[in-house]
Formats: structure tokens, sequence, C-alpha cells
DNA sequence: ACAAAAGTGTTCCTCTTACACCCATGA
DNA sequence: TCATGGGTGTAAGAGGAACACTTTTGT
């Protein structure tokens, strides 16, 4: 019955990015594997947290160092505090990989939305990390495909909720890849004419006036999210039908 | 540039009570207060975390202590992890509570919902708490304020989405209690006539037979949640009309 | 009698759903 | 010419929103 005065705190991400296909995430390896420890060596992107340093401003500096990219959407899910979460070989690693002495981490899950493109996949792959399909990863190391499931379940949640689906996308997207994404992380399908329907009516996006090129189909128009139309309205308009908007 | 392996884990529980009108927290005072430090002295409930046990655990501890329950709705919210969110003289009554000795606390909210009956009112009051409308509050220690906030607008957020409702209402209760909830929480009137439509029809909840006794208008009849309806159905039938759903 | 909440139906209208074909382009 | 996705309309049904009065009870 002592209280707990010697945790280190990390930050684990789970880096979600769109190919216009499937949903990835992204993973690195660990560095310095120790004997035993070697079998399941992909982890997410994370660090311990600095004194002097918050929680997210934590995460920023792992997405900044993962991926290049600052002000990237991010956000908290859950807290691993399960304090046999990290077994005695793997605490051994991470005191000597950090150089520090702990006898227990507490870390915190976040998930990150980003756009991607050749660039920063050129450069997580300098990097040595490496984009994997979400629905293909078996495991991962310590509880990260805990950590992993838990963002993917608060994206599947948030994305119904909020308009976060556009974090994901470029910033001219066409509104067959904005279906796409809908369909890959629900993973149920969209009619396509209902969706083009209920998406445009809803004023959140805006025709571009411009056209793909070089595709070997009816050229789509790009279209882009359209921030302000957001913003307003959906305020106080409260609607009885949530009743039936419960999810379990 | 530090890596902090000495940081405290603290939970702090804002605990919902709604008493058939408005939405309560329960708040305790301050003990030991410390000169300069007695000025605003309620706060939430809370409790550091001890070596082996988990944040939720630790949550559950101090929902035990506090209001003598076990087995309560119990959510995590957000994490507060500014290394100033405690000043000198506030780390100094934490040290000094506590007998412990530690240069940061980094807290994790969690928000509760408890079925307020008079024994529950009873226990609370003899442990010197007190349940509090949320709506007056307007000062608590430390970042508590921010902490109550956050975990009412995860609450508003979740009941529009899930049944926690019920974890407010007694077991048996009437719609207009139901619907009291609703607006409480969401701080909106609600037409009584499509209220009662949508929630019978739902299936959601059971007459019991029972009524009111001794109110000084016709009585009402109780309902009962019906959790197996909930539990089946409303899987797999993604809708399309999300979009129009976001909230900022 | 009065105050307070219980309980009850209908109409209008919006939104959801299901569904099939021709078009433009590159290979 | 073939493969690929782009882009379009309609009808039927369900669900949401607005709306007012009578009933029952205790004081």
């Amino acid at each position: 019955m002592t209280i707990e005065t010697s945790s280190a705190i990390s930050v684990d991400c789970a880096v979600f990015g769109f190919d216009g296909k499937s949903l990835k995430v992204l993973l690195i390896k660990r560095r310095y594997p120790i004997d035993d420890l070697s079998a399941d060596d992909l982890k997410l992107p994370g660090a311990m947290i600095l004194e002097n340093e918050t929680l997210p401003e934590a995460a920023e500096r792992v997405l900044e160092e993962s991926t290049g990219l600052s002000n990237i959407y991010l956000k908290q899910t859950s807290i691993f505090s399960a304090p046999d979460r990290v077994n005695e070989k793997e605490m051994e690693w991470i005191c000597k990989f950090h150089g520090i002495n702990t006898r227990r981490v507490v870390t915190v899950g976040y998930y990150a939305l980003v756009k991607l493109n050749q660039g920063i996949v050129n450069y997580t792959h300098r990097k040595g990390a490496r984009w994997v399909e979400v629905d293909s990863i078996r495991s991962l190391i310590m509880d990260h495909m805990e950590i992993l499931a838990d963002a993917l379940s608060n994206l599947q949640k948030e994305i119904t909720h909020t308009p976060v689906a556009f974090e994901l996308l470029p910033k001219k997207f066409t509104i067959f890849q904005l279906q796409s994404l809908f369909e890959a992380i629900s993973g149920v399908k969209i009619d396509n004419r209902n969706f083009r329907k209920k998406i445009l009516t809803s004023g959140l996006i805006a025709p571009s006036g411009e056209y793909e090129k070089n595709v070997s189909h009816k050229p789509a128009q790009f279209y882009t999210f359209n921030k302000s139309v957001y913003h307003k309205a959906m305020k106080d308009k409260f609607k009885l039908n949530f009743i039936n908007n419960w999810t379990y």
C-alpha cells in the first residue's frame, strides 16, 4: 500500500494514414534488441516524457521525430497502467535504451492522422519506419497491439461524430477517395449515389474546378473541405434522434 | 531534456448524480489546509495511485471511499500533465498530506455516474462531502475546475451516443425523470410527446406496472431499462446519416 | 378550485434507402 | 474494345418536428 512515486510516463502514438485503398499505421523497429526480445520487434513510435514537458508535447515530439511533421491532428485515447504491462526483460531493455532507472512505466496512447504523400513516405522510409496496413498486423511488442486496437476503435467512433476524415485526405480530394476512406475505416460499403447526395448537400465540401489527370477513367473533380460551413450551424440543434443512434 | 522518472500519478473523479432536477457533482473539502490555500478549498475526490495498482483500480478505490459504492460506471477522460499544474504551495501540501516526496504530479480525470438516493447522500454527508449543483460551481482547488469541465463535456457527448443516462437513474424511473435528465445534461428542452414516442418505441425501457404514490398529480408509471434489447440489434446497422450529426 | 405532471394523435415534411445506366479516359 | 471509376434521379417508406387538451391526484 505504498504510493507510487517513481513511475516513468511514456506516450505511444498510432499514426494513421490513408493511401486511397486502406488504412495504414506507422510502425518502427525496436532498436538495440535484446536476446529473447527480437521475435516481435515492431512497435508504435513513442517516447518517455521529459521534465517540463506535457503529454501532448511529448506526443508532438514523437510525431515530429517519426514523420517530420508538426501541426498534426493528435488525440489522446487511453492510459495503460497495468503494473505488469512491461515484463522484466522489457523493463531491462527500456532502462538500458533510455539510460534511466525506473520500476514502472505507465503509457498514454495517442492517435494521429496524417495526409500521406510521397514526401512523408520517403521521409519515414529513411528513418526505417514502415506504413503497414492495419488489418494485416498480427503482433507488436509489449501491449502495443492493445494500444493500436484502442486507437483504431477510437478513430472509428470519432469518424462518425466529427469530420476527422479530412485530416487523412490531401487538401484536394475526390468524392470517391472520401467514400473509400469511410468504407476503409468503418468496414461497411456505402451506396455511391447516396453518399454523393449526402456529402454535397451538406455543404461541407466545395468543388475546386480541378480534375484528375492521367487516370484511365473519367477524371473526377477535386473538392476541398469547407471548414467555415462546418463551424457554423450544427450548434444547439439538439436532435431527439440520438436515442436510436446509440452504439454499444 | 531529462527523462522524468519521479512523477507521482493521481486520479481525480467527477462523481455525477441526478436528483430529478439538476446534475450534481460530489465535492469534498481539502483536509489539513495550509495558510494561503484555504480560500477555495473544495476539490474533486482523488488519490495517488499505489504500487501494483492500475489507474481504474485507483479510481474505484476513490469511489468506494467517497461513496461507499462499488460497481459504479466509471470512465477515464483526459490526462492533466502540465508540469506547473501544481504550484509550489500546493506541492508542499500534497507531499505533506501524503507523506511522499515528488516533484511532479500528473493526474488522470475520471467521471463516475451514481444513482443518487438518500442512503448515499447520508453516507457522503457523514464523510463531509457535498453534492453540489454543477452549474453553480465557480472555483475549485488547483485545476479541478478544468477537470470537472472536461468530465462534463465528455458526459454530454457520451449521453448522446450511449445509454449512460440510465446509470444516473434509479432502477425504476418515470419517463419524466428520464426526460428531465436529458434536459439537465444537454441544456435543451425536449417535447414530451415526441420523447415518449421515441423512447417507448425504441423498446429500451419496459413498463413495470408500478406507479408513483403520494404525489400531488396523476401518478406516473415506473419503467426499467431493458439491457437485453439494447445489446442486440444496433450493431452493423451503419448509417449514412452521421455526416449531418457531426458536432464540433 | 387549483396546481402539477401524466398521458395521448395527427399532420407535414425531411431524410434515408434501394436501385441501374451511360460517360470519359487510358491502356 | 475493354476496364475503371465518374457521375446522375426517383420513388417509397421511415422518422423527426410541431402542436393542445383531458386526466388524475393531493392540497
